[in-house]
DNA sequence: GCTTATTTTTTTGTCGACAAGTAAAATACA
DNA sequence: TGTATTTTACTTGTCGACAAAAAAATAAGC
């Protein structure tokens, strides 16, 4: 737990970048609940800096909308909007469809290569029964297909909504039964199949399947969910 | 042009917001050009502030991909990228599609009260033949589209998208005739009325034409522009 | 005892200064 | 004169400090 580093041995212009990636996976997989403040100088304490590049860190999770800056009082880790949630999966749904076709007519051999990559760690994850792995590594296989699909716009709007995803499944990953991840691993071949033949309809229709299916399964875990989230 | 004004008359915790905005509106209509480097110092100095807000400004703008960060050398404004303007096509088409179906379904009276608003200051820029007013007023009628689509995912993408398209048709406004225009303000008529209705397949056929239809101007303004922009 | 007003404390927003790093200028050298 | 190297100047990244604002704590009034 101990992320402790001499301010001296860090390289410079690395201290934002640094406070930044440690922010933001502490949002995402939950250490930092939704609601909770940042206290600007606690954390300078604990990550051995000055507060200028925490706040620089911190402008660029708000621009993200992973925080929520209030004006002359804290900031806070964003709530999951539980109401919305609709919006989410719809455009969640879109996204996986519209940069799976892509991928499909543009990617190159290295992309395929690097795709299969994520898709070792993926399975790798769903075998080790790592629910946190699996997260993160289902996160980075749809990044790497978006990233081949080569649309800068809608690259980023897929990454914000995968980050939004990893925030929300990390808060049923107990609820993950063993078999639904292993489906997962065989629709993920299935796509990287589609994909290097080139089928742009198949693959959106996978994509689409796919997005669906998750959408199906969060909102299971929600529904049998006892806990009241009306304020999370 | 004298943007001057006393640190202490503003409000605390303005300052950043402020830098934003102008800096925002100098580079949507190019009078800062893509590819010019932002001084600091002389940016702190012309609207009499320290450096910190105007850094947290420019963090800001840098996530979203409006000036580029170059490590512990200037920052610049961002490039427009001509090579890959088929992405930017693609995306807006798409948005403008998806933000308008949502508008024709969960649409409130007060939101086409607002996008009437806006549709009258887009018919006051195209009579008083003001181009940079037509741009700016076009943006936030479409802006308003999405907002009532009441999807924030899909909304932020359009707005960028829409300010990335702010940029490059203010790079060819001198070309505009007054036709076209003239077409635009009925079109949006059209999209109004068909709104009203709910009438969401219309819909989306008339924002896939609109699209269409401003892509393809582009597409001719920049065909027809006789400069080198391989570098820009 | 509870509400309201005042003081204290905490936390943010802004500032000026300094150090590290980069680009340009000046100098040395072939 | 052209190239390589050192020096200089400038710009950014980081820091500690101070001031404004809000929250918490304390005191006063009913």
């Amino acid at each position: 737990m101990s992320s402790k580093a001499k301010s001296s041995e860090r390289k410079r212009g690395s201290g934002a970048q640094y406070v930044y990636s440690v922010l933001r996976d502490d949002i995402l997989d939950l250490t930092l609940a939704p609601g909770s403040p940042i206290d600007e100088i606690r954390l300078s304490e604990r990550l051995s800096m000055s507060r200028t590049p925490i706040r620089e860190a911190l402008v660029r999770l708000a621009s993200e909308g992973l925080v929520t800056t209030l004006p002359n009082r804290s900031t806070v880790v964003s709530n999951i909007d539980f109401i919305n949630l609709h919006t989410f999966f719809d455009a969640m749904t879109l996204m996986y469809r519209v940069t799976t076709r892509l991928a499909a007519q543009f990617h190159t051999q290295a992309d395929l290569a690097a795709i299969r990559l994520r898709q070792q760690d993926f399975a790798a994850a769903v075998e080790a029964q790592d629910a946190l792995a699996m997260i993160a590594t289902n996160r980075e296989f749809h990044a790497e297909v978006a990233r081949a699909g080569r649309n800068p716009y809608y690259e980023s709007l897929c990454l914000r909504l995968l980050d939004e995803g990893r925030r929300l499944l990390r808060l049923y990953y107990q609820s993950f039964d063993d078999q639904l991840p292993r489906e997962y691993v065989e629709e993920h071949e299935h796509l990287i199949a589609t994909l290097e033949a080139r089928d742009v309809e198949k693959a959106d229709a996978l994509a689409k399947t796919h997005a669906d299916q998750i959408v199906h399964q969060i909102q299971a875990l929600i529904a049998q969910d006892r806990r009241q989230h009306i304020d999370l």
